[in-house]
RNA sequence: UCCGCAGUAGCUCAGUGGUAGAGCAAUCGGCUGUUAACCGAUUGGUCGUAGGUUCGAAUCCUACCUGCGGAGCCA
């Protein structure tokens, strides 16, 4: 019976064969161990000497790492084995012979491991990390579904910048010019005008010269649009996205976050509602906090966004920035001409914003002016300025960077673990 | 763009002016339950690049290249 690793706890006390590469192997004079991975996950393969041919066991000893075989096996249950399950070796096919492959198993440095990224996202870490990142995409698929949210796809190559502040990739566009998008939102307000309640999920791009562990060139985002949905409305369905994700992982990944040495019980904790504090109350904190370079009107750095954060024990929202550091879409505050109707939310442990979310301008007059004030071209932005003229209505949507909720989630290190093949400042390869 | 750190064997590193080293990987041998297995042997070098100081440079000086960590900006 053919099968995969996944699969042999259905087939305990019978004869499998699996298509496998040795990830590494351990031998004595009668005796050996072999760590194959199929994809679906890791097993241990033992073969004695006694219980096989010859030829089977000489080729067992010898057996170069990355490697691919078929190795044929009795299922049995040990205790042994992290994974609960190993594999009594009958015998072994040799498919194709690996020789000198470059990941060993002591450890690499950064830059050698990133020039072998095509080959580092065999080992164990990094594929946990993979599947991680697929249940909380399965996650937000199933949610939104859920939720009567549908899937719509903005362009990824655009005319014109959402925001006029970031970096944008410029590319040539038959013999106009082009940028690579760097946020579907003005699309899929655009869309939720159309279908209500959507959600986007794609490649997004910042050419910016950002050198930390928290950013990607080429990274992902999920961002839904909410028709006829108040700003408070959308901090509701945020904090019960990022709970629902969260809690699939902690349910479906138990062996990968295991895999990864990952602290469970700061994660079981994330459940809604998610704390809030207001902008001003923030600055308040970090004062209090002994923090005396920043002041009421500068966005927050890195250490700003941990100390909130670590006054926490969920993700939080800091709500109600002010209008001149935020972008020009943001609806005023009813009461106060100084500050939006927006959130950021922030992960816990020191892993930075992984939401931004507004409430949207929706009067035609305000979000003329609002456009003007920043020097954006009416006739580019005609087609969003439809959307104050044809039945307009409130709306609220937000943003998260998947790359960085999957690193809060897994504990990683840096983003660039959690993306298949990652764009870095300084990284086009592989 | 700015600040800091680093570049020596395939990999991770030691070597601060006097013959280029270790562990791992690879190859050969040993070992019946290993968990980065272990033990013995063998193989393996343009010391990032260019220039300079010196009798002599991996080591000191200058420039450049590459990478890492952080800042700003952002998700």
């Amino acid at each position: 019976m053919k099968t995969r690793i996944a699969e042999v706890k259905n087939y305990v006390g019978q004869e499998v064969t699996i298509g496998a590469w040795l990830a590494n192997k351990r031998s004595s004079g009668k005796i050996a161990f072999l760590q194959l991975r199929d994809g679906s996950g890791f097993i241990q393969g033992v073969v004695v000497k006694a219980e096989v041919s010859e030829e089977v066991f000489k080729l067992a000893k010898s057996i170069t790492q990355e490697s691919s075989l078929y190795v044929t096996g009795i299922v049995r249950e040990d205790s042994r084995s992290p994974f609960g399950y190993e594999l009594g070796v009958t015998n072994i096919e040799l498919i194709h012979e690996a020789h000198d492959y470059p990941i060993t198993p002591k450890e690499h440095g950064t830059e050698f491991l990133m020039d072998h990224r095509h080959l580092w996202l065999r080992s164990k870490k990094q594929h946990a990390n993979m599947i991680i990142r697929n249940e909380i995409i399965r996650a937000t698929y199933e949610f939104f579904n859920k939720e009567g949210f549908i899937k719509i796809d903005p362009p990824i190559l655009t005319s014109s910048a959402p925001e006029g502040t970031t970096e944008l990739f410029h590319t040539k566009y038959f013999d106009e010019d082009a940028f690579l998008s760097q946020s579907g939102q003005l699309y899929m307000e655009a869309a939720a005008m159309a279908f209500g309640k959507v959600f986007s999920f794609g490649p997004t791009f910042r050419a910016e010269k950002s050198k930390t562990r928290r950013h990607l060139i080429e990274f992902w985002m999920i961002e839904p649009e909410m028709a006829f949905t108040t700003h408070e409305e959308s901090l509701e369905v945020q904090e019960q996205y990022v709970s629902y994700i969260v809690q699939s992982v902690l349910k479906n990944c138990a062996l990968e976050l295991q895999t990864l040495g990952r602290d469970t019980s700061k994660l079981e904790n994330v459940k809604a509602p998610f704390p809030r504090i207001t902008y001003d109350d923030a600055i308040k904190f970090l004062h209090e906090q002994g923090f005396d370079d920043i002041e009421w009107g500068d966005d927050f750095g890195a250490p700003h966004e941990t100390a909130i954060a670590n006054a926490y024990d969920k993700p939080v929202f800091i709500v109600n920035f002010p209008k001149d550091i935020k972008p020009f879409y943001m609806q005023p505050h009813p009461d106060r001409d100084d500050v939006v109707l927006c959130a950021d939310l922030i992960a816990p442990e020191g892993y930075g914003e992984i939401i931004g979310g507004s409430e949207r301008i929706y009067d035609y007059e305000l979000m003329k002016a609002a456009l003007e004030k920043h020097n954006l071209p009416l006739d580019a932005y005609g087609w969003y300025l439809d959307l104050c003229k044809y039945g307009a209505v409130p709306h609220s949507g937000f943003g998260l960077g998947l790359e960085r909720t999957v690193a809060w989630i897994t504990g990683a290190e840096h983003v660039r673990e959690t993306i298949p093949f990652p764009r870095l400042l300084n990284r086009l390869f592989p």
